[in-house]
RNA sequence: GCCCAGGUAGUGUAGGGGCCUAUCAUGUCGGCCUGUCACGCCGACGACUCGGAUUCGAAUUCCGACCUGGGCGCCA
């Protein structure tokens, strides 16, 4: 029975591993092997007037990252990575790894990101690049744990869909039989649906699709959204889960990612609660005494202000009460003061995380501000008719998946954080 | 969509009219090496994105195509 490397100690007598050959090291009659699986390395060392002609002969004929099989005694020696090293009785080649490589897993020589993309299933070998999907998995874990624990029911809505979620961003047509359809850019008016169905809570982790031709670093065309809908709940009562997600993430990469983060070399500060929940009209104030660029009243944030106001935060904060004009039409104004409504940012002090408000719960409110848009109320009818029969109040957030990894983490690259990441570009793998 | 910068061995790079039979590192192959840990030493292998133009001469200048990275806008 093969062992996890990491589970391999100085106190461990014999040991079976399975792994990649991530380097080798011939001095002569003695040379080493270190041997990977995704939870460490191990030395193998293999003397070869005494090791086993077979033993010998295998290690001759192994490329790296070719994956073996190898068996034999530990000892504990600290001179060796781990203090501990595997004196090999069987050394098999399991699968014969052809050269040369398509990029350089142990990272001598850096690869660009392309090269690494292309080369995903080699890239992902970097214990580097393991760590952050380690983590990624960690966080959407963590997410899925708090929802469940609050009662969240765990919903899965259509991804082809006939028509735009709220106009303005470009979608992806498909082919639909005879009728045109697209991929879906948000599953918000799937989520306020079952607000009418009253389900109350409900959550779901699941791709969006964008068809802007953006070229940045921190946007892509196929993402992970995060998304919460809560009933009898207004925009402080989403905040503040959205807030104890978010605090609730750190705590729990950095409580079980101990591995995954040494390999990232990042000591991970879990963020402090509560956010700061900046009005949007405090927020134009700070962000245009800090930047050349004009910055008026009912603008929106561009990247300059959003990096200025960073700055200036230093840590997540809530961008709040925002012009109702800037905002999709499903965010609520306020009764007293219509020009502005319940809607909020999240921010990281490098972008936007998440966004989200208090929905608009009054059929006739909806229609006109849909109308106000510039929308047709017609093509919103199978989302309209559940307001007309009991719908409650209720408020909700969408995160990017992807950008609260790589803020976590400062990957420098949102595609860092997508295991084959769809871009403007690129298609495959 | 607008703007900028690039494309040189498997990988990452140097070189910006003749000094290029193209630099260095890593890698691969062969040889030596019993404690390496970026092992070391010796030798070899391997590249100028494509098409056109300018020129006595182009990796280098110009035009076009293709590909890539980044900034902005917009957003998650």
């Amino acid at each position: 029975m093969a062992l996890p490397i990491s589970s391999v100690t100085p106190e461990t007598e014999y040991a079976e591993i399975h792994g990649w050959v991530h380097e080798i090291r011939d001095l002569g009659g003695l040379s080493f092997f270190l041997i990977r699986d995704r939870t460490g390395i191990i030395q193998v060392t293999i003397v070869k007037k005494k090791a086993p002609e077979a033993v010998v002969e295998a290690a001759k004929a192994v490329s790296r990252e070719s994956v073996v099989r190898v068996a034999g005694t530990v000892k504990g020696i600290e001179k060796a990575p781990g203090g501990r090293e595997l004196v090999p009785d069987t050394f098999e080649i399991i699968a014969l790894a052809a050269v040369p490589l398509p990029l350089d897993v142990s990272e001598k020589v850096p690869a660009e990101l392309d090269t690494r993309l292309d080369g995903r299933y080699l890239d992902a070998r970097r214990p580097r690049v393991t760590a952050v999907f380690q983590v990624r998995s960690c966080v959407l874990g963590v997410i899925h744990e708090l929802l469940y624990a609050e009662g969240f029911i765990n919903i899965q809505t259509p991804k082809v869909v006939a028509a735009a979620t709220e106009g303005g961003t470009e979608l992806f047509p498909i082919a639909y039989f005879e009728k045109e359809a697209f991929l879906n850019q948000s599953p918000q008016l799937y989520k306020q649906m079952m607000m009418a169905a009253g389900f109350e809570k409900v959550f779901e982790i699941g791709p969006i699709f964008r068809a802007e031709e953006h070229n940045t670093t921190r946007h892509l065309n196929e993402a992970t959204s995060v998304d919460v809908e809560v009933s009898f709940a207004d925009h402080h009562d989403v905040m503040d889960l959205l807030e104890r997600i978010v605090v609730d993430v750190y705590r729990g990469v950095a409580e079980t990612c101990p591995y995954p983060l040494e390999q990232l070399g990042i000591d991970l500060q879990v963020p402090g609660a509560p956010f700061p929940r900046l009005p949007y009209a405090e927020a134009i104030d700070i962000a245009s005494s800090r930047i050349e660029e004009d910055l008026a009243y009912g603008d929106d944030m561009g990247t300059a202000a959003e990096r200025a106001l960073g700055e200036e935060m230093g840590e997540h904060y809530f961008i709040t009460d925002w012009p109702t004009e800037i905002k999709p039409y499903y965010a609520m104004p306020y009764e007293d003061e219509p020009g502005i409504c319940k809607a909020f940012d999240l921010m990281h002090p490098r972008m936007e995380l998440s966004s989200g408000a208090q929905r608009v719960h009054d059929h006739d409110l909806l229609v006109s501000r849909i109308e106000s848009k510039g929308l047709s109320a017609e093509s919103f009818e199978f989302y309209l008719e559940p307001f007309r029969y009991g719908m409650p109040p209720h408020a909700g957030w969408g995160m990017g998946a992807e950008r609260l990894v790589m803020t976590m983490l400062g990957l420098p690259n949102i595609r860092e954080a997508v295991l084959f990441p769809r871009d403007r570009h690129r298609l495959t793998p």
